[in-house]
DNA sequence: GTCTATAGCTTGATAGAC
DNA sequence: GTCTATCAAGCTATAGAC
């Protein structure tokens, strides 16, 4: 052998562990449905019979690939609700936490993206769905909050929810383009506080800040 | 023939239109790679060597797909500039215009988005950047009109952009998911009033409807 | 312009040895 | 657990007839 190649060879880091970083980093840069077990197996340094022997195919790599992510998501949501401040404050740690869970697994989520948003590409069925309105009723729980309050002005609670998703949606594309312009977690901060202090000047006060 | 197929057969329109309307319809259910050349012909009525006549290739196809679109999407976008009335006015027409437009080729805005915010799938190269970076500085236009002229508060250019854009995108985002439930042209405007108006109840007003 | 037929390749998956 | 060797099925693309 010429060439060994920069593969995922680290004896020390177990086969099973290499294959799915791999299928993470090729499902990420081509696709689910244009990446083949071929690449998988090469990328990860080992032959094909590996990969049907821990995973049962290019299904169950994939399906295994988006568990521990989304389980971590969950995790993150049911401690929201236990989570003690203003709404505002609780709301914009929560959208924190969850846009740090997104760039920590920026390879995973933009398969999630493709296939959530995009057409299915022939991946196996894996339920987003039910995560996402987990997601939206916890905030729509934290909104209602701030409108019982009196902290937040009389408005529709699920339209509030949906321009906080959209701000923190916004924010995880900024990254998921191959461009370098991203706002980060201070952008984040800074576009959800232009949403809660709204962008009209007010007439009945002086132009410029608040707070 | 038992089976003569629910297929893209009407004689009167065009072999070329049909060949069109399949793909975009195939892509949008499948996603480019996981679409096939077969299934598009068969879907379209047609013969393999038909696709290859009038379009080079799968990646043709595809190619011509955009084009319209994103044509129609140039346009809007160059007569925004030209509009009459408030920042505030221009931008939700604008937004308005955007969304419909997407609602109009909702196939190919799901194409789209998961080749853009996904992985490639290995589809050819399509310059989705120049049109967005394009809308990105339309809005920062109008959005410095505002400011210039009073009508918004001081802040920071850009990130009123990301929270517009992120609204828009939100919306589009309830019509690309399998769900009932989406926002429409109705529900943008409501938020991004929200986002105009705020969302913090402010003590030196009282709480409730400013308009 | 549209067909039938097929060349030439890549794919996911496994049998069987060690 | 991991290998070599292999397979059937499916793929894009075209040649050549009409």
């Amino acid at each position: 052998m010429i060439k060994e190649e920069t593969h995922n060879r680290e004896p020390d880091v177990s086969v099973r562990q290499r294959l799915l970083s791999s299928a993470a980093s090729l499902f990420n840069r081509k696709g689910y449905a244009a990446t083949t077990v071929r690449e998988i197996v090469t990328e990860a340094g080992v032959t094909k019979p590996v990969l049907y022997y821990y995973y049962q195919n290019k299904e169950g790599i994939y399906l295994e690939l988006l568990r521990e992510p989304f389980q971590k998501f969950d995790t993150l949501i049911d401690a929201a609700r236990g989570e003690r401040g203003s709404a505002k404050q609780r709301l914009l740690h929560l959208a924190n936490q969850v846009l740090v869970l997104f760039l920590e697994n920026i390879d995973v989520a933009r398969v999630f993206y493709s296939i959530y948003y995009g057409p299915p590409q022939g991946a196996p069925f894996f339920d987003f769905d039910t995560y996402h309105l987990k997601f939206q009723d916890v905030m729509s729980r934290l909104v209602n909050d701030g409108l019982q309050s009196g902290e937040f002005r009389k408005a529709n609670v699920e339209d509030i929810v949906w321009a906080i998703l959209g701000i923190i949606n916004v924010t995880i594309e900024t990254k998921l383009r191959h461009l370098e312009i991203d706002l980060g977690r201070d952008g984040l901060s800074r576009v959800l506080n232009l949403l809660f202090q709204g962008i009209v000047a007010d007439e009945r006060k002086g132009v410029g800040e608040r707070e």
